[in-house]
DNA sequence: GGATCATGGCGACCATCTACGACGTCGCGC
DNA sequence: GCGCGACGTCGTAGATGGTCGCCATGATCC
């Protein structure tokens, strides 16, 4: 591989005049500029990107945490990272959390050890590791989930207003034992999502006992689990509300093991698309996200961050969408 | 941040011995040792891996490029790379070619310029990108799909099995105008999975017409377009084997909107799963891969080959199995 | 007493960027 | 027309933070 000395002395300059003709920082005489672009092409130079972070003290990339890849919903986002950033000139380093706090701290040591310029990170809850990266001086931006004490930059949706809306649904389509699968406590989602129900239960008079309440873990098993203890407790639910995809279909898996016919037997409703929802049956109602959107949001952010160190912390809400298909319509 | 020269100060000694304690390359006085440990402890000093990775000119940083993470067959196979990746100490950067082997040179190229530990690559095509890896002597592994030419670590799927038994299933089942919708052509997969189609319509007595067969893309889009084609052209098939997951998505909601019964109209069976394939009514056949296994072997390979970089390259091929559900069931 | 071995320190090195100084040129003013 | 100052541009050298080869030193063993 060429250095810069190899092209600084084909095109008979110094290296510093090359460094300045790659990085336009300063004018060259443009006979030299030609000189150093030629041997560049000849040679196939391309400055070594280890060398000039060293240098510069920052790279071009950035880490994203999240619980797991394999969630669509991450998925998603995490594309729409990937697709701001490449054209930002970042490349995306994925860490999957599996919402456990010490893989996660793992993650942000790696960040710091190896000078990311920037991270975003949906928090699996505790606050202490995205407060290293600030202490560090190191871009974040919290994406889907809130971070707690922390005034960052963030991107999220109105997670209270879309189970609302979903809990209203149900409701409104005659269910009146109502039961919520939510997820691990210390997620502000889960807690979100949570008061979105109980508020709409009481917006229209109807109790919210904890009894149709299940905390989960976000996961398909945690789901299943969830719905099983619903069933086997006294006086089941007739409809219920999951607060995430997977948790949605592991309810489901539930209701198909135990016979129980959906809509008809129980009404369901998930936060969160699945893939190709539409194509199960029953078709899933869900309270749908821009989850491309909200990655795209949130490396928008990060890039103006890195650009920009010095701008106050905003937060970008956005909408989420009731998609009515046929597991929460009982006729 | 502290740094070596700070540690190193702070416990008597020279910047050396603390790399030396630190990486353990070579014995230092226990005594030393201790007082080097406790500066590390007091300072929380990381050492700065930039400067490490310069010196040592090589990085701890994998990439992985694929065609789309949105699609679930490789989210699936990134996440069994990072598990894997995680564990040996390397961090994963994620490319998304989308099958257009100019964005795959980019992600090639800023992986040569990072100096990048190793990459592992579905090719979309062109054995340029990967040639250009192997001569700048960076180890690399190909996954799900063969590169042409090149003498390299792989790991893959038995295709051409795979089609066979799906197409044999279709005609023990009493099909008999099997069509076939395969990916791009200059993808391994696409020509290895339309062999086995046509190989078992062979074995079986039937001919293999070209009318029957499309090209298309391994997107939704074009699962649905080739769908469209082959029932708008004479002599509509009464069964349809498409190549890929998404494709097979693609052809069932073609069928849906012509209002096309599955599997009494038309059989399906597509080569992949989808996510809960089984949720889906009717369920959906497949050929089924062990997606994140082929992840974790890549990353196994992959770690081998930079730990030893002599040693002869090997293919590891994984099974395919069968997976019978509605979609293809006539009676 | 000499050879061997363990161990620690010095300094070079990785490839790039950039502060600083030097030099040349140009313009303006006397 | 000459001198001085300002500005633009280029090269030298130092800095970035670790790692590692080489050498010196001291201890141990035969």
């Amino acid at each position: 591989m060429a250095t810069i000395y190899d092209v600084a002395q084909r095109a008979q300059v110094s290296p510093a005049t090359v460094s300045r003709v790659l990085n336009g920082r300063s004018s060259v005489d443009p006979d030299m500029a030609t000189r150093v672009q030629e041997a560049v092409r000849e040679l196939d130079y391309r400055p070594n990107s280890v060398a000039r972070n060293l240098r510069r003290s920052r790279t071009t990339l950035w880490a994203v945490i999240i619980s797991d890849v394999g969630n669509p919903f991450f998925t998603a986002m995490v594309r729409g990272v990937e697709d701001v950033g490449q054209r930002a000139g970042y490349s995306v380093v994925l860490c999957n959390s599996d919402e456990d706090p010490a893989k996660e701290a793992q993650y942000v040591t790696a960040a710091l050890q190896d000078q990311m310029a920037g991270v975003i990170i949906s928090s699996s809850g505790d606050p202490a590791n995205v407060r290293r990266l600030i202490e560090a001086g190191t871009p974040v931006v919290a994406i889907d989930r809130q971070v707690s004490g922390a005034n960052i930059d963030s991107v999220l949706v109105d997670n209270e207003h879309g189970a609302h809306m979903a809990t209203e649904h149900l409701i409104e389509g005659g269910y009146h034992r109502i039961a919520c699968i939510t997820g691990p406590r210390k997620v502000s989602t889960a807690a979100q999502r949570l008061r979105g129900y109980q508020q709409a239960l009481k917006a229209h008079g109807f109790g919210a006992p904890a009894r149709l309440v299940r905390y989960s873990d976000y996961r398909e098993e945690g789901g299943y689990a969830a719905m099983a203890s619903l069933l086997d407790a006294g006086d089941p639910p007739d409809a219920v509300f999951a607060a995430n995809n997977l948790m949605t279909v592991g309810a489901l898996e539930c209701l198909v093991d135990r016979g129980i016919t959906v809509p008809a037997g129980i009404g369901v409703i998930g936060f969160d698309e699945i893939p190709w929802a539409h194509l199960v049956r029953p078709s899933l109602s869900t309270v749908s996200q821009p989850t491309y959107e909200l990655g795209r949001t949130a490396a928008m952010l990060l890039a103006e961050r890195i650009t920009e160190p010095d701008r106050p912390p905003s937060t970008v809400t956005l909408q989420t969408t009731l998609k009515v298909r046929e597991s929460s319509l009982r006729s």
